[in-house]
DNA sequence: CGGCGATCTTGAATCATTCAAGAAAATCTG
DNA sequence: CAGATTTTCTTGAATGATTCAAGATCGCCG
């Protein structure tokens, strides 16, 4: 008795079958933003107990295809998903950990949008990754450099 | 004979040791940009006959690792590389067939590179990415929908 | 011209993601 | 509500980019 069927009502609003892995996954997103694919994994099966693998890469990819959750992917990480859709934001991520937050863009409301040339293509997505070092890492490394001949 | 020795002075430049191999993936990045590491391994053995793959992710490791060239990954490809370094731009990406080209962000010299909130991240840079369609892409679709039910 | 250490070769391993075929379940229809 | 139909889930295996590891080779310094 809480978000259970909103999630029904969202999954059946973007022309998907309702189904029990499908409420989980999309829960565990919405629980979890930037969680990558092993977490939700976890996550669904402890919402539901048995679920392969590949139902829930099955069930991602509906869902974002659906627009219901989105895939961010920052070079050198696996796959991440949120439930945060719609709105304009980016993301910044730690080069050491991976830790990912959500930003607002500075830029008004669609930031960059307009490139200075396109070289023909149409484009309909500006994304924006800031990249940095979380206040963790920052940290770990500033007091004393462990490795770096 | 043109750019060689240009390079090798790059490369030691950079504190690296000069070889056959850092030379010839070095051209091949210049001569490519945006290339993925397959089609530099198979530029690479043109100009120098047998290498191994493993050598050629070695060097482009080391190259990256020295500033000499960079590694772009759009979300759902493989690694690429591209030797214009040092200046501000980003890339237009196509959705279809993953093609790149370069762009100069439209606001000015810094684009976004102040983030609204920083979550105490330090942030050194803005990457950003545009999504979209290249012209060829766009021609196939448009005329007589292929597959869509 | 050695010698040291970085770099290349060879060969195998990892791991996220995808492919494939059949079983189960959800929606539609009568 | 049963039956038919199509989608979705399960099981099990394959793919492919990237990395690991150990030994041979080569660049650079003195």
């Amino acid at each position: 008795m809480s978000s259970a069927p909103d999630l029904a009502a969202l999954v059946r609003g973007a022309g998907l079958r309702v189904t029990r892995p499908r409420l989980a996954v999309l829960q565990a997103v919405h629980d979890r933003p930037h969680a990558d694919t092993d977490a939700v994994i976890g996550a669904t099966r402890d919402l539901l107990g048995e679920v392969s693998h590949q139902a829930v890469y099955d069930v991602l990819r509906a869902l974002t295809g659906a627009g219901l959750i989105r895939r961010i992917q920052p070079a050198g990480s696996v796959a991440r998903y949120e439930a945060r859709v719609g709105d304009n934001h980016h993301h910044v991520v730690c080069r050491d950990c991976g830790a990912i937050a959500d930003v607002d863009c500075a830029v008004g409301h669609t930031p960059c949008l307009v490139a200075s040339e396109d070289h023909g293509f149409v484009i309909d997505e500006a994304e924006v990754v800031y990249w940095g070092r979380c206040t963790e890492c920052r940290d770990l490394t500033a007091p004393t450099g462990p490795d770096r001949p």
